[in-house]
Parts: C-alpha cells; sequence; structure tokens
DNA sequence: TGACATAATTGGAACGTTCCAAATATCTAA
DNA sequence: TTAGATATTTGGAACGTTCCAATTATGTCA
C-alpha cells in the first residue's frame, strides 16, 4: 500500500543516524557499533526496505552488479537446460543472480541479448555461442573490462576464456571400444561440418580409426543435420553404401537414436545387427531401449566450471583468456552390442 | 581500451549539443530536428556509446528497469525449460530481459532469489513456486506494485493471477479414453497429495470414473513421489492389489516411465498386458517405446501466455489478478492399447 | 587534567540518466 | 518589421546509493 520507495535516508531519519551509517551498515562495514547496527537493521525490517541495487552500481562505478549474464543457443535441448542449472547453482551461491536468454541459434538475437545485457550492466558473461557467431562480436565486451567466458562451442580467434569437453578423446574411446568388440568397417554419422566441434570429434574419429589399425574411409563420414531427423538420414546413406559400415559413432545423441529409428524401420536392431555409440549423454540416453552407449560429458559440471572461472576473473579484475577442456568418458550401455550395465571409465587425456 | 565509460556527457560534447538533446534522442522523442539526430547517433556509434539503464531507472522511479523475473521448481525438467523458454521469446520481443533462476523445489532459495530480483528492480515476476511456497510470499511484491503470475502450479489465497493447465478436464478424456477401450478397473497412480495440482488431477480422475459409470475404489488411488522410481513404486503396489486395475492414469509423465518399467520387470508388457496414460506430454513421450499416450499441455504456450498477461500488467500499471486454465488434449500413442499414432483431439471445458 | 590515539559518525559530492521549466531559433501572417 | 506561434534546444535539479574527508565521541596514559 506504501507507495514511495523506502529509501536509506528514511531508514536514517528514523533510527535517528545519518545516511551513511546506514550505509555502512548495508556493507557490513566493521567500523559500526554493534547497537546502531542492530538498531538500523530493525528499522530496516519494520519498514521494509528493499536494497537499491542500481542505485548503487550507479555508484561504485565498476563491475559490481552482481549480475552474470548466460547465453545458449538451445535451452529446449536438455543438455544446455542442464548446463544453465550448473551455472545458476554456482552464481547463486555467490550471491549473484543470471540473466539467462535462448537464442535459438540466431546470430541476430544473440547479438541482441548480449547488447541488452550490457545496457543493464552484468559483471561477466557465459556464453554458448549460435552456430556461425563472429569471434569478433565479443570484442567490445572484453575491451570493456567485462570477463567472457564461452562454454561448449569455441571460439578460435576470440580472445576469450574457453571451455569445452574433450571431443577428441571422447571419440577416440568410443572407436576403440567399438574395434574391440571386432568391429572394423565404422562410420562416423551427422553433424554440420561447419562447426569446431564437428572439426574436433571427427579428428577423434580418425584418431581412433588410426589406433585400432583401421583403414581410414572417406565414405563412412556422413554429415548431417545434428538431430534425430539427420540420423536417420545419415544412416539411411550409410546402408546403402556397397561395403556397409557394421557399426558408427555419431556426432551426437540426438543423431544416435535417429540412427535407431533409422535400423529399426530397415529391420534391424540396433546392439545386435548394428553397434551405435553417441556423444553428450543426455538425460534419455539411459531410459532409451535400447539404452545408448554414449560419451558422457556432463554438462552440469561445465556450467559449475564456466561460472567459478568467470567469478574468478570478476573478483580478480583483470581476464587471463585461459582454455580449459573437461574430461569425458565412455557409458557403455546396450545400443553398442556390450553387455547390458557394464561401465566403464575411461578418463580423458 | 578506453579506460573510462562513455556517457551522454561525452556524446553530447562530441556532438555539440546539450545532454539533454542527447537524452531525447536516445528515447527517441519526436521534438529533436532530424539532422542533430543523426548527428548524435553518429557520434554514439563512433565513440561506442552504451546505455546505462540502470541510471535511466533510477530516476524514472517506477517500474521501468525491463527486466522480468522468472523463477521455477525445476530446471532440469525439460517440462519447465520449455516454459522458460516460451516466456524468454515474448519477453524478448518486447525488450524486455529475463532473470531465470532455478530453485529446485528449495522454499528457501526461491526466498532469496525473489529477493535478490526485487533488488535488482524487476518489473514483474512470473514464478512456478517450489512445493509448499506459503502463498502470503508474494505479498510484499504486489504491495509495491509489482505484478506476479503464477504459472503451472497455482497458490490458492494469493492474490495473484494464474495460468494452470486444465488438469481435472485433462484426467477426465485421460479416464474416459480408457473406458471406451473396455476398462473397468482403472487406477491413478502417483503424484505427492499435498499439492494443488494432485488435488484437481484426481478430482478429474474421480469425475471421469462417474462419467463412465465405474465404481470409485479408493484402494485405487497410490501416491508415490511423482517420479519415475515413485511410479514403479506405485504399479508395484497396485499389482499386489487383490482385484488388481487393468490400467492405469498417472500423475505425471515420469511416473508413467516408473509404471512401465515396473511392468516390464514383472513380465507384463505395457500397452498388451496393462495400459498406461501420463500427463504432460514431455519430449520423451513419443520417443520412448511403446509411445506413451498422455494429456499434452504446452509448456512453452504457458510460458508464452503468462509473459504476455504479465506485459500487459507491467503495460497497465495495475494488476488485475486474472485466473486463466490453458486447454489440454490428449495424444493417443501406443501405452494405452489403442492403435498407433491415431491422434484425438479433445478440448477442455 | 591534557594530549593523543582510536572508535564511530557524518555531511557533501559524485555516478549517468530523465524530467521540468525556461530559453532560443525559426516560421507565419499581418 | 514585428508579434505571436511553433519548433528545437537547454541548464539545472532530481533519483538512491557510495565514497571521501572531516568531525565528534570515547578511551588511554602520564
Amino acid at each position: 500500500m506504501t507507495k514511495a520507495r523506502v529509501t536509506v535516508i528514511d531508514i536514517a531519519k528514523a533510527a535517528g543516524v545519518s545516511k551513511s551509517t546506514v550505509s555502512l551498515v548495508l556493507q557490513g562495514s566493521s567500523l559500526v557499533n554493534e547497537a546502531t547496527r542492530a538498531k538500523v537493521n530493525a528499522v530496516m525490517r519494520e519498514l521494509g526496505y528493499v536494497y537499491n541495487r542500481g542505485a548503487a552500481n550507479l555508484r561504485q562505478a565498476g563491475a559490481k552488479s552482481r549480475i552474470v549474464g548466460v547465453v545458449v543457443n538451445d535451452l529446449t535441448n536438455s543438455f544446455f537446460a542442464e548446463l544453465a542449472v550448473g551455472v545458476d547453482t554456482v552464481v547463486q551461491s555467490a550471491g549473484f543472480v543470471q540473466f539467462l536468454s535462448n537464442t535459438g541459434e540466431s546470430i541476430d538475437r544473440q547479438r541482441e541479448v548480449v547488447a541488452s545485457m550490457r545496457e543493464h550492466g552484468i559483471s561477466g558473461l557465459i556464453v554458448s555461442p549460435a552456430r556461425a557467431t563472429d569471434a569478433a562480436d565479443f570484442k567490445p565486451l572484453v575491451a570493456a573490462g567485462i570477463p567472457v567466458v564461452v562454454v561448449v562451442r569455441n571460439l578460435p580467434g576470440a580472445k576469450v576464456s574457453s571451455i569445452v569437453s574433450d571431443n577428441r578423446a571422447g571419440m577416440v574411446s568410443a572407436v576403440k571400444h567399438l574395434a574391440g568388440l571386432g568391429h572394423k568397417r565404422i562410420a562416423f554419422l551427422g553433424g554440420f561440418p561447419d562447426t569446431a566441434v564437428f572439426d574436433d570429434r571427427l579428428a577423434g574419429y580418425r584418431n581412433g580409426v588410426d589406433a585400432a589399425g583401421l583403414d581410414y574411409h572417406e565414405g563412412f563420414v556422413i554429415s548431417s543435420a545434428p538431430s534425430r531427423a539427420g540420423g536417420v538420414e545419415a544412416i539411411g546413406k550409410a546402408i546403402a553404401l556397397g561395403r556397409r559400415p557394421t557399426a558408427a559413432v555419431c556426432f551426437n545423441d540426438a543423431v544416435a537414436f535417429g540412427v535407431c529409428d533409422g535400423l529399426r524401420a530397415r529391420r534391424l536392431e540396433p546392439g545386435t545387427d548394428f553397434a551405435v555409440v553417441g556423444f553428450d549423454d543426455v538425460i534419455e540416453a539411459q531410459a532409451a531401449v535400447p539404452a545408448l552407449t554414449t560419451v558422457s560429458v556432463d554438462p552440469q559440471g561445465i556450467g559449475r566450471r564456466g561460472a567459478q572461472m568467470l567469478l574468478k576473473q570478476i573478483n580478480a579484475g583483470k581476464a587471463e583468456a585461459e582454455t580449459v577442456t573437461t574430461a569425458v568418458r565412455l557409458v557403455v550401455r546396450e545400443s553398442c552390442g556390450a553387455g547390458k550395465s557394464v561401465t566403464s571409465k575411461q578418463d580423458a587425456v
């Protein structure tokens, strides 16, 4: 019902002190007498005071807004939702709040939300960039002293910190596992070739093929949209090949699910007639039938790690661009044809 | 590289006008001459000016921060992630940004994040409250003139707007469908009885049972955690009953998946030996085997609708508490034993 | 008691914007 | 040419906080 805002001045008047003292209390300064502190706090509760952070960071010019921006390219994908949760937990417990925006892979939208966040005075930004993001897009931010951490997809050329999972090592272990099961013809299915993640995973595939002493066939690399539909399409092409593969590592789990669909449509049972391995370990992977053998990347962990890195840089005041690749591990389930519920841990290099 | 912030005053000096004029340009006022506007805009671009919204809303006291707070109880649940995306799309295109926080069903955390959001001066709040949230918790907000929209779970007694799906009608149609397939003994499985959503869905179940001319057995209502594990537990109890049910409507899809697991563990095939219907229509529902018959509630739609309602109230300046229940429809797939991929639409009352 | 250190408090000025009332420039018609 | 209108521009004074330098209260020692 009270129309006007309660300000420090109101508190000061009611408590019989000066606004400066109230401010000191607000900041938990040790300068203020215990009795006055108690008094002031009591009055604040009584009048229903709410701190105006906007006014505060107007004064303390620097990056003290206690807001971190989080931008993800596809929140409907549970991988990124988990990532956001990971960020949120550490950000929250550090007393920050997060601006979360979804770009849906639109670079324009990404530009807009980043601009908006900047106007709101974020102290730092965590971003999983939309496809084909220009590395220069974040230049102004870092120039203004706002730390930026890029996650999941790295941005070659941008001088910012980044955290990506060890895509290469993950694929190596996936291929090795299949080779260990006796497969000689292993395909790489799905994904758009214009992304850094694709390059890494493909490189891992090639390494794995070499390491297993198998021949590398260019025809076994079949790209497609990184989606379920893309997986269906890719397996269709793979099966049409003369010497068809007997197993596949997939760009990600969505593709792997599509591959399973496509196999069944051709009366082939994934896991029995054809081995399938995914990448990401989304929640659905273990509930699916057959349960998906996949490379687990722990998106929440990446989110937490990214948030920690960002907070460190915010507190340090200066942003050393550092790059971290997080370990992944192969989770063996059923779709690769190995025994049920055997889990092999394999740390990445 | 430039150390100091660029302000309107810098722009004014460089453009040879007064700060007031620059401010006018910023607000797109029609008072300012076209030539000066162009000049000012050019200088702003040149100097890399970024608007300081914090300073702005300090002056224009009201709720013009263009921030909406979004609080959800479980972002790892794709239902709520979708909801957040729905909110984000309309909020973004209205030129607002969203603060998104996850409470993980913790009331303390919820209190914290709401307080923090308030300090940051949100213009409105959309919340899917944590379990056992006190309706009075949002009193201060509305008293301060900040519109609040509660979604998904309603908060009886709180004088705020709310959007919930038509839980009752959804359950009625689910039960009717099962009865139409010839089932006489239909159970209601899963969910915690202390929530309004549970009450609504249970009421719908009873209505449906009555409408189908069946007898209502108290023993057929078996509550449990609203999770996969809870579903396993509930179906176990149901099967142990003397006259066991032949079909079940479940509190939500997670429970339904658990029920399917539990059935298989007892060598019963869901869809063939026992009919299962879920609620929510999460993404996994159509990919599962058997595909889940369920009541679809379109979380993105709820998010969009909630955001629209909130923005309307923000713009109106005054918040009429209004309550909306959104229509749901039964999506018939395989787990109920009916034919494959037949979709019956049924609008809610 | 005086002198000095220490503890606690305090009034402006500043942060970057918007608003207001008032000033100036430009146009129109007599 | 001038009065009155209209179109544009403009200096302060806010907004709610923090910071600084300065002030006042309190304690200690000889």
